[in-house]
RNA sequence: GGAGAGAUGGCAGAGUGGUCGAAUGCGGUGGUCUUGAAAACCAUUGACCUUCACGGGUCCGGGGGUUCGAAUCCCUCUCUCUCCGCCA
C-alpha cells in the first residue's frame, strides 16, 4: 500500500511513476487525496466534540462527588447531543476510511525511476547475459524426456495421486533437487542470511500483509476448514515474520532465507508453458528476504542481484539478468530484477528467480518500522529474491548437461549429491 | 474431540464504574558515585491520528452494547494456556 504522506507530498510524481505501468492513476489519486481531505477535517471536528464531551463527564464526576446531583443532572442532558453528534462523525469517519483504504489498495507501487515504461514482457530491458548457450549435439531432449529416460522424475505418477503440475521426483532426480536445496541454503548462509523454517500455510492477516490477499485470492490454495492458505512462496511467511514490529535501527539489515515448498493455483496457463517442470503447482523454492533502512535498499538490491547471479555461475549455467518495464512488474514492487537462465533443447529462456524491492509497500500494511537513532520510528523497505527457484534450475541442468554418456553434474554440486553423472 | 482458565505497556504482573495511559518489579536510556566496572541512588522510558505550535483525540485481544463516564459491567468473535482423549 502507498503511503498517504507520499501521494500527499508528491502527487505529480506518483502519478508519473504510476503512468510507468501504463496506468491512468490521476483520478484515483484524486480521489484518494479528496477523502484524506475529508478524513483529516472530520476527525478534529470529532476530536472537538470528544473533548468536550470529556471534561463534561468529569465535572459531572466532580459534581457528584461533592453532592450536588441537581447540578450533574443538568450537565447530563448537555452530553446527549454531544453524544450523537460524535456518533454521527465517527460513522463518516469510518465510511471515509473504507473508502480511502478500498481506493488505496487498487494502485500499485510506483516504479523507481530507472524503471522504463512499458506494457509487458517485450519492453523489459536485459541489463546483463552471463555465459553462453551449450552447443548440444542433434536429438538433444527436453527436460521431461530426459527425466522420464533416467527415471528421475514420474509426472504421471504425480497425476495419479494428486493431479497434474505435483510431479513425482525420484531416485537421482530426487536427491539432485534435495542437493540443489541444501547448496542453496549454505551459499544463502555463508551470504550472510539466516536460515528459516516457516510454517506452510499462513492465516488471512499474513495473507493481506504481503499483498496476496485481497487481490490474488485465486491464486492461492486455501483450507476452508481452518482459513488457512498454502503458500505460494516462502516470501509470505518469512516477511510477516516482521508484521507489527518496530525494530532497532543496529540490528538492520535482517536478512533471512528460507527453504520451502510453494504452492499456486495458476489458473489460465496451457501448452508449452506448463509441460513438463516448467510450471507446477508444487514446487520448491529457496527464498531470500532482507528488511533495510530506505537509504540502504537500492544497495542491497544490487548486492541480492550480485549474489543470485552468482548461484547460476557456480551451476554453469547460461543466464540473463531482466530488469522489468512497468508494465511487467508485479504489483507491490518498485523495482525487479528477473533471472532467466537458458533451456537448451527447449531453446527458450526460463525464469527462475525475481529479485525485489518493495519500498515501503509491503512495510506499510504490515506496520514493520524501525526506530533511527533519532528515536522517531518510520518504515522499513523489504526487499526479496528468490535463490533459487528449483524446478526450471533443474530442468535447465538436465538439457544443458546431457551428453550421449548421461547427464552431467556441475562440480559445486557433487558434495551434495554424492554422484557425478547420471547415466 | 471433551472439560476448564485466561488475553493489560519490551517482559512479568496489579488493577471490578470517575484525575488509569494505567501501580509495582525487571529490562532499556541518561545521570550521580567510581581509575574503570559492578552495586546503589536519581531521572527518564508505549504506539497511532491531528496541529506550524500550544494542544486535542484514539488505543488495556477484535467487534458491538449499557452508562454522563468502561481496562473494569453485558453480548459476541478470535486467539492462547492447562487437564483428559487421540497421535508423529
Amino acid at each position: 500500500m502507498l503511503e498517504l504522506s507520499y501521494l500527499r507530498e508528491h502527487k505529480d510524481e506518483a502519478i508519473k511513476r504510476l503512468s510507468k505501468r501504463k496506468l491512468q492513476a490521476q483520478t484515483a489519486v484524486e480521489d484518494i487525496l479528496r477523502l484524506d481531505e475529508q478524513r483529516r477535517s472530520n476527525q478534529a471536528e470529532l476530536d472537538a466534540v470528544l473533548a468536550e464531551s470529556n471534561s463534561l463527564s468529569k465535572e459531572i464526576g466532580q459534581l457528584f462527588k461533592e453532592g450536588k446531583a441537581q447540578e450533574a443532572n443538568t450537565l447530563k442532558d448537555k452530553t446527549a447531543s454531544l453524544k450523537e453528534k460524535s456518533k454521527e462523525l465517527q460513522q463518516e469517519q469510518e465510511q471515509i476510511r473504507h473508502a480511502l483504504e478500498n481506493l488505496l489498495v487498487t494502485l500499485p507501487n510506483t516504479p523507481h525511476e530507472l524503471v522504463k515504461e512499458g506494457a509487458d514482457a517485450h519492453d523489459n530491458e536485459e541489463i546483463k547475459v552471463v555465459g553462453q548457450k551449450p552447443g548440444l549435439a542433434e536429438g538433444a531432449k527436453p527436460h521431461w524426456e530426459l527425466a522420464d529416460q533416467y527415471g528421475l522424475i514420474d509426472f504421471e505418477l504425480g497425476v495419479k495421486i494428486t493431479g497434474a503440475g505435483f510431479p513425482v521426483y525420484k531416485g537421482k532426480g530426487a536427491r539432485l533437487q534435495r542437493a540443489l536445496i541444501n547448496f542453496f541454503l549454505e551459499q544463502n548462509i555463508e551470504a550472510g542470511y539466516e536460515e528459516y523454517q516457516p510454517p506452510h500455510f499462513v492465516n488471512e492477516a499474513s495473507g493481506f500483509g504481503t499483498g496476496q490477499l485481497p487481490d490474488k485470492e485465486g491464486q492461492m490454495y486455501h483450507m476452508e476448514k481452518d482459513n488457512l492458505y498454502a503458500i505460494p512462496t516462502a516470501e509470505v511467511p518469512i516477511t510477516n515474520l516482521f508484521r507489527d514490529v518496530i525494530i532497532d535501527h543496529e540490528d538492520l539489515p535482517i536478512r533471512c532465507t528460507a527453504y520451502t515448498p510453494c504452492f499456486r493455483r495458476e489458473a489460465g496457463s496451457y501448452g508449452k508453458d506448463v509441460r513438463g517442470l516448467n510450471r507446477l503447482h508444487q514446487f520448491d523454492k529457496v527464498e531470500v528476504v532482507t528488511v533495510s533502512k530506505p537509504e540502504a535498499s537500492y544497495g542491497i538490491l544490487e548486492e541480492m542481484v550480485a549474489h543470485v547471479g552468482g548461484l547460476l555461475e557456480k551451476l554453469g549455467l547460461h543466464y540473463r539478468i531482466l530488469r522489468l518495464c512497468g508494465g511487467d512488474m508485479g504489483f507491490t514492487s518498485a523495482m525487479t530484477y528477473d533471472f532467466e537462465v537458458w533451456s537448451a533443447a527447449q531453446e527458450r529462456w526460463l525464469e527462475v528467480s525475481s529479485v525485489s524491492n518493495f519500498e515501503t509497500y509491503q512495510s506499510n500494511r504490515l506496520k514493520l518500522r524501525y526506530r533511527g537513532e533519532d528515536r522517531k520510528t518510520q518504515l522499513c523497505h523489504t526487499l526479496n529474491g528468490s535463490a533459487l527457484a528449483l524446478p526450471r534450475v533443474l530442468a535447465a541442468l538436465l538439457e544443458n548437461n546431457q551428453s550421449a554418456e548421461g547427464i552431467r553434474i556441475p562440480d559445486v554440486l557433487i558434495p551434495y549429491t554424492g554422484f557425478e553423472i547420471i547415466a
